[in-house]
DNA sequence: TCCCAGGGGCCAA
DNA sequence: TTGGCCCATGGG
């Protein structure tokens, strides 16, 4: 099949500095993403229903861009994709702030973001694809949760092929709301096979589009739709607008307690409240910044700090 | 084998 | 409102 290529580049603005995307290349690519030199690559569909190979690299402060498709790519499908790729490389946060006054600060932080300086915090294309993502990240070593995500774009996303290499969209809400339960099942779920469905039920049956909830300026209200759904609490809520809008967020689950526990109260185990009041007053807006360094690679460079610690950070890429 | 994992739903008190 | 089960599955 005839292939149409066309190219364009992301500045990153110097506010936006510093950014490092080798960390992004390497940590947390869950499918339909994947790594090819040096590369992100994944596959969309655009609201024209015209499907687009996307590979994003960088080069010279710029984020590299390249969109490859079976049909000719016109101007509407390209600003769409433009905007997106902005939004999800969050191109637009002013991490400076966080990383050379916050962490050069806190020893703890700056221990952490010794191997990911410049780590921007990256966001899914849809809300919907952030709350499949958590929900299957419950109660599971985050390892498992490459395996379950793969097997759910391979088995309910669309597929094109490039290059004779097969890629995958993430799977629509349409489509696993009519899955049958048990080749949900068979992505390796376990029981949160009833959830995923259901979530994706109750977008088709109430007509819901997540991506409205974007719109929203009152945190607690999106956090309060959320967890309207079914297998979504408090802890998917609140991961979900850290990973799936622009909005401060954290959240509190087995991970973030153990490091807060450890690090900033002599390893005495404190309630939730208190958790909540300290990061809310040591971190404000940059809350899910520093969420995001104490629980990647924390087994790592606890060392450094003289800690060995219990649970292992998954966050790095398997290379397998 | 047993235990636990980057939770949520449900049901008794 | 809170506490204690149960839920699948894989890995240590």
């Amino acid at each position: 099949m005839a292939n149409f290529k066309t190219n364009f580049k992301i500045n990153i603005p110097r506010t936006s500095t510093p950014y490092n995307f080798d960390y992004s290349l390497s940590h947390y690519v869950f499918q339909p993403w994947m790594v090819e030199r040096k590369k992100l690559v994944r596959l969309y569909k655009t609201p024209n229903s015209n499907f687009l190979l996307l590979r994003v690299g960088f080069n010279k402060n710029k984020l590299d861009c390249e969109l490859l498709s079976h049909s000719q790519i016109d101007n509407d499908d390209q600003d769409w994709i433009r905007n997106l790729v902005s939004f999800m490389f969050a191109v637009n946060e002013p991490v400076a702030e966080f990383y050379d006054e916050i962490c050069a600060k806190d020893p703890v932080l700056k221990a952490a973001s010794k191997e990911i300086y410049g780590a921007h915090l990256r966001r899914d294309a849809t809300v919907f694809e952030s709350v499949i993502g958590v929900i299957v990240a419950q109660n599971v070593f985050f390892k498992r949760i490459y395996k379950m995500l793969e097997l759910l774009c391979r088995n309910f996303g669309e597929k094109q092929v490039f290059g004779g290499i097969s890629y995958f969209t993430f799977p629509e809400p349409q489509v696993l709301a009519n899955a049958k339960l048990g080749d949900i099942r068979a992505c390796l779920v376990g029981y949160r096979d009833k959830y995923i469905k259901g979530v994706a039920e109750m977008i088709v049956k109430e007509n819901l589009n997540l991506d409205e909830l974007r719109n929203l300026s009152d945190v607690s209200k999106i956090r309060e739709k959320l967890i309207e759904l079914p297998g979504v609490g408090p802890y998917t809520a609140d991961l979900v607008i850290a990973i799936g809008f622009s909005v401060p967020s954290f959240h509190l689950d087995l991970f973030t307690r153990e490091v807060l526990y450890t690090f900033y109260f002599k390893g005495k185990k404190v309630s939730d409240e208190k958790l909540k009041r300290f990061v809310e007053e040591r971190w404000g807006r940059w809350k899910h910044y520093a969420m995001l360094l104490l629980t990647t690679n924390t087994d790592d460079w606890a060392k450094e700090l003289g800690v060995e610690f219990r649970l292992k950070s998954a966050a790095k890429k398997r290379l397998e």
